[in-house]
DNA sequence: TTGCTCCTCACGTCACGTGAGGTGGC
DNA sequence: TTGCTCCTCACGTCACGTGAGGTGGC
């Protein structure tokens, strides 16, 4: 048997760890020295400890890794978690390192004079659409944007009902959250068809007096033509009053304005998308505030 | 002027982030009604904001945002930095990588039954032997002894002194340390040398009653070898009574000994090094612990 | 006996998230 | 006026790290 200083050496587990792990009854020591209160290990635990260690790196938190061990899983079947929790981790990578390049693109472009972004701005009505739509949180937006599109257009051309206009994005959250957004996905139809548990049919209300921006490339570039979109409000003393929509003008690699979306949506040629964001807006009352 | 919801929406940063931003003084509102509280931001602060989140995003804290903001780097200097950063990002991601692939080993070998493991231990006596070393706390181990080896070798090669026998690491830490080891990297001599500021010419004093293993493999093997160690020395009913060695007893990717170590060290066929750790043990007093 | 090892609180870390409870704004 | 927006505490998060102050072990 080891005192703690021992066991914390030969396992690379600091001493705290080990406390730590016996306060949660994740690693118990095998006895305790009822006068001393001292922790005695035996190599006997080491697999248990080895496991713990194991599925932390894995990025499981400790309560998770508690009801793991709990389950009694087979060696075999955490090392396929493993195995699915390294692909994760790739994914994660992946979008680690575009966000990473996105960083570049904001310091380049947003940094020193947001004036140079070349956008115009112009107020207009919007009319009422019919749409289908899905709305939900999703966190992974990009992604899942995609997959909603690709499931409403399949299933409002099962119906032929596909008007001839752009497919757009409400996104009905009031102010940003981390963990996702409350997002509708909406794609135009010409006339009344069933919904159904995921998709509804509805009206989307016009609005009198939107601010519209057309910007070019990929998702990477909306918080930029927001950025250009804030600097027009205050300047023209406006403000906003309803949900950010964002159209999706051309996103077909070949140019076309498609009404299916193909994979190129997400990987080819994003410099030629073409998309448009639109805010209700109205004039501040009041005198316009000095600068 | 935004209020902070909208300010939030627009930015995609959250309104407790831009309250917590405003209370450490990163990011303050260009007003604050005195009656209300209420903050009210520019799209004058878009650059700044951008800026926080960039340089937040590269992994920075936001105690190190606070000093990069005053120091009014210009937008190439701030690119410069989140290149380096990302190349450091790209490391640790390898290292992530590598130790993923561990995890697989450690549940492999170690998880069920580590009786498996086929080392073999003795207890021997190690004698004195004159060395030249640098002791400093590390962090990423692997890569710095390497570093330190070197250093040695070239030194003492210079003063034409080398002994034949195997350098060798003495971990001077009495309990695991996450953030760096207290390591003592040594180079057999055979003589007395002058040393230098970093490097300490001494005798590591012999010892009586080693229990040694020696064991094929890379790094990550190490930890196998220490597991078999502590099954063996519980067995057995001896307890430590001094600090951990590990030698390199073959380290050359061709399997010479060589006393230079090649960049082969690291990278090439680890499969073929051979190591040995030595632990100095004692018998345990009294009657040797029931199981 | 002395110092050494181990113990248990208790608080700190970091960047916010999550209510509670309250006031100004339109 | 009513509800709505924003405010300020204050505590929670997660996996420990870091002392403070104290006792058993050899």
């Amino acid at each position: 048997m080891f005192k703690i200083r021992d066991f914390s050496r030969f396992t690379r587990v600091t001493m705290k760890m080990l406390r730590h792990y016996d306060e949660l009854g994740l690693l118990k020591p095998v006895t305790i020295d009822p006068e001393s209160g001292y922790r005695y290990y035996s190599s006997d635990q080491l697999p248990r400890l080895n496991r713990i260690i194991a599925l932390k790196d894995l990025g499981f938190s400790l309560e998770q890794v508690g009801r793991l061990l709990d389950e009694n899983l087979s060696g075999e079947e955490i090392r396929g978690m493993f195995r699915m929790r390294q692909a994760e981790i790739e994914e994660n990578l992946r979008l680690e390192q575009a966000r990473l390049s996105q960083v570049d693109t904001r310091l380049r472009y947003l940094e020193q004079n947001p004036q140079h972004l070349n956008f115009d701005v112009v107020v207009r009505d919007v009319a009422p659409v019919m749409v289908a739509s899905i709305r939900l949180n999703v966190s992974n937006e990009e992604q899942q944007v995609f997959r909603l599109f690709e499931e409403l257009e399949i299933y409002v051309a099962a119906h032929q009902a596909r008007a001839y206009s752009s497919p757009f994005v409400i996104y009905h959250d009031e102010e940003f959250k981390e963990d996702g957004a409350d997002i509708e996905v909406a794609v135009p139809i010409q006339e009344w068809i069933q919904g159904n548990d995921r998709i509804t049919v509805r009206e989307v209300l016009g609005m009198p007096g939107m601010a519209c921006l057309v910007y070019t490339g990929g998702y990477d570039r909306t918080d930029e033509a927001l950025n250009a979109l804030m600097i027009w409000i205050e300047a023209n003393g406006y403000r906003s009053c309803g949900p950010l929509r964002e159209v999706f003008l051309r996103f077909n690699a070949d140019g076309a304005q498609g009404f299916y979306l193909p994979k190129a949506f997400l990987t080819d040629r994003k410099e030629l998308f073409v998309s448009e964001i639109q805010l209700p807006v109205e004039k501040v009352q009041g005198p316009k505030p000095r600068r």
